[in-house]
DNA sequence: TCCCATTCATACCTTTTCGGTATCATGATC
DNA sequence: GATCATGATACCGAAAAGGTATGAATGGGA
């Protein structure tokens, strides 16, 4: 069977058209060249080189094997170092899915940094709705997410990558509303409106334990799913919330944010797959260090 | 070094997903095969398979050289068999020169049978002035030539292809206009115009065996090298002319044209060099018999 | 839970192929 | 006509490929 040598080798010779000279560029001797030559030559069932005792020159279909012998070489050398690109991640394709806040936090410089430390990957980034992130991820319609850090979930890693601090947001003709800082003593009875457990399990203890701090059991009026819902409840004046600094930046008519006292964080988490080999994905963990509480 | 039979091997591999099923496709047994493929992936210093003891399954590197390596094996399989087509003279180039002759009698045909048959075959046709044709044959900037066929010459291969009858130009007032036909014996004393015995001897010695036919030597009057200007001099009445049958087509004022009795016949020769090895050649001469006087 | 079947890897042997050395055949050059 | 350069051939040892036998790991069924 003709092999990429044989191509090599004539690829040689034909650049040089003389086989000693050819043979001691391919560090062997002339006999062996000779060989796979003529050897080639059989098995295409083609003459490709003219010999004299003077000189060697390529026929016509010589000249045609040359060129598709070069394109061909240079096709297989190209395979092989994707090959190894991808292996080490430059290539390829990685998926993240986040929730919106992410959008308004960590990811822009998080895909700016990965991007230009890896342009050739193609990254696609995909917002979800954060309770069915997780699941998402377990079925690698991504490798990895972005969301509230969630409790461990059998076949999930996690990994803390920034920590926001929550705002108390109120409707604007509360009470509350002209105060600039408010502490978790101010919040004693009053309704609150937060995350469900299910969803954003680490969010809703933030609020609990705030409380808590507080010395009272929240008073929990209304769950919802999304902080921009939250948000919306607090402009009807359904209630209170703790909500991500972040929340901040979005304009919501009819609702005034506070700093609060000792203000409790939350964790962004990246998330993936256990055992999820994408080399895309060791890159992107490799320069998202986990981040202490 | 990594050749193509391990990426025949793992292209088979990535197709099944099992190694003993792509070893039988391969015609070899299992063994062989997985010691092929981590070869290979030693080589390439990269994992392209994940085994378990139940599937086998590409990592994302191997889906990348997957890719990579079918195009390679198509890319080799293509210049094998373009070699096989260039040697059959299936493509490649093939050049002709051509005197205007040609273009009005063998030329059109020829060169549609050709293109039929040849149709990947750069073919290229290009009309010189007939004395320089064969040292542009000799110096191989044409791979063949249609001229009128010239006496032996060293180093070129000549094949008679088309015979083509002469006529008898004259200048519409001669005596001899208002026939249809002539005979040699009516050519006895006139003035002839002839090709010179260089540029096209062939031409040159049927005038003068038609005029020894008719009992009396050949009184040449004035020698030019393009049948065309021959006709063009008839027209200003300098004398009379035998040219070949295909200048009836070319509209001269001044010109009548009589059949001859008996006429002469003047060969178009295909010529190519001695030792041309043009694939394209050897089909366009396998395409074109010699014909007989 | 234990056993078996499946699957891939490893060990060892045989065959094939490859490259090296020595030498031959051919044709151009002096 | 002797010589030199070039490619082909003959033969040998080394490397690599494939085959058989067998081992290790693991998932599924009794």
């Amino acid at each position: 069977m003709i092999d990429i040598r044989q191509m090599r080798y004539f690829v040689t010779l034909a650049e040089t058209l003389h086989f000693g000279r050819a043979a001691e560029r391919l560090h062997l001797t002339q006999p062996p060249l000779s060989r796979q030559i003529s050897g080639l030559e059989k098995e295409l069932g083609v003459k490709l080189m003219d010999r004299s005792s003077r000189h060697a020159t390529l026929t016509r279909a010589g000249q045609s094997f040359l060129e598709d012998a070069r394109a061909v070489l240079a096709a297989f050398d190209q395979a092989c170092n994707n090959a190894k690109r991808a292996d080490r991640g430059e290539t390829g394709e990685l998926s993240i899915g986040f929730m919106m806040h992410a959008a308004h936090t960590v990811l822009p410089s998080l895909a700016r940094r990965y991007l230009a430390a890896y342009p050739d990957v193609d990254v696609k980034l995909r917002e979800v709705v954060p309770n069915v992130l997780i699941e998402d991820v377990l079925a690698a319609r991504f490798d990895a997410g972005i969301m509230f850090s969630p409790g461990p979930v059998r076949g999930l890693e996690t990994r803390p990558i920034f920590h926001e601090k929550l705002c108390l947001a109120v409707h604007c003709g509360h009470p509350l509303a002209t105060r600039k800082i408010a502490s978790a003593h101010d919040l004693e009875d009053q309704p609150l409106i937060v995350t469900s457990a299910d969803s954003a399990p680490t969010a809703r203890k933030a609020v609990e334990e705030y409380c808590r701090s507080g010395g009272y059991a929240p008073s929990i009026r209304l769950e919802a799913q999304l902080q921009n819902t939250i948000v919306n409840l607090v402009a009807e004046n359904l209630g209170v919330a703790l909500v991500p600094d972040s929340m901040r930046k979005l304009a919501f008519s009819g609702v005034s944010f506070l700093s609060l006292k000792n203000a409790p964080a939350i964790a962004h988490a990246l998330v993936w797959r256990t055992g999820n080999l994408n080399p895309a994905l060791r890159n992107l963990l490799a320069m998202t260090p986990a981040v202490k509480a």
